[in-house]
DNA sequence: GTACGTGCAAAAATTTTGCTTTAAT
DNA sequence: ATTAAAGCAAAATTTTTGCACGTAC
């Protein structure tokens, strides 16, 4: 379930890079996808597929799991969405393009954004350089969320 | 296949503390177990459950897919050995505790270390530890390698 | 009208699990 | 002798794919 939601400049934002999106990548606009990345624009809980796949049958009772995954794939080429560093079995995902970075709670598996300034301005090593051409840089933290800390500690 | 190796003294590190977790967590010590742990112990190529099957084969070839698969997770759970943050479709492992991070290639998702004590020194968000007890942390680049970046330029 | 996208079903790939046998302490 | 671990086979989970039909441009 998702409780917090996305504010409007920022969801407004996102839809209108994503129809830009799909001019410049020769995508149809379908209702299906539409539905899709509109979920994605507001949701804060990086979703997996069948996550997205769930909520989104509210809209289209009947869209397909495959059309999620084929579609989720298609928005992660295009620049659109993140494939989140999770590894929580599923491939989870994220519509922020604002620099930010992710705690993983080990016990829930929920995953936190967090802004990070200070790490973004930090200059990468030379010895990251040398491996190759860097196109994104993300820090990710695991441990254990205050909901989950908080469970254990009333019993 | 697997073409730099680790330094004797770190190899042997990380046997020594392989022997010491067994103990201090009840693990018996069994062919399989050990021949799986050198493997990692040697890698550095942060192999995947099937990755690591194919070579262990060579020293016990009955050896299956699903012990190894257990074994990893008997490892991880340790704290012997990380899930590397890379989702190429496969979990990936890596002994290596010394602080380092990740390089993912997203063109042939080899995972490449690097060190960045730049990054150990900056203190984490007031924002990280209101979510809550961070265990790990980890930054992780994503981009071309070099041997990527050469293929497609020589055509 | 044409090319791309969707739905369906089936398969592929990865990981987990129940049960019996084997081996370590 | 006990108890954990390995091996086998089967299942569960996640993701991908081929093909026919439908829809946006």
């Amino acid at each position: 379930m998702q409780l917090i939601t996305v504010p409007d400049d920022v969801y407004n934002r996102r839809i209108r890079r994503f129809e830009s999106a799909c001019r410049d990548n020769g995508l149809k606009m379908t209702h299906q996808r539409m539905v899709i990345f509109r979920d994605l624009a507001r949701s804060t809980d990086h979703p997996s597929a069948e996550m997205v796949h769930g909520r989104v049958r509210r809209d289209i009772p009947t869209i397909s799991l495959d059309t999620v995954y084929r579609t989720l794939t298609t928005f992660e080429k295009c620049g659109l969405i993140f494939r989140v560093q999770a590894e929580a079995g599923q491939a989870r995902y994220d519509a922020g393009l604002e620099p930010h970075h992710h705690f993983v709670c080990t016990e829930c598996k929920t995953i936190y954004d967090f802004v990070w300034s200070e790490f973004e301005r930090v200059a990468l090593p030379d010895a990251a350089g040398n491996i190759g051409h860097v196109q994104e840089k993300q820090a990710v933290l695991k441990g254990i969320c205050r909901k989950c800390l908080d469970r254990a500690g009333s019993h």
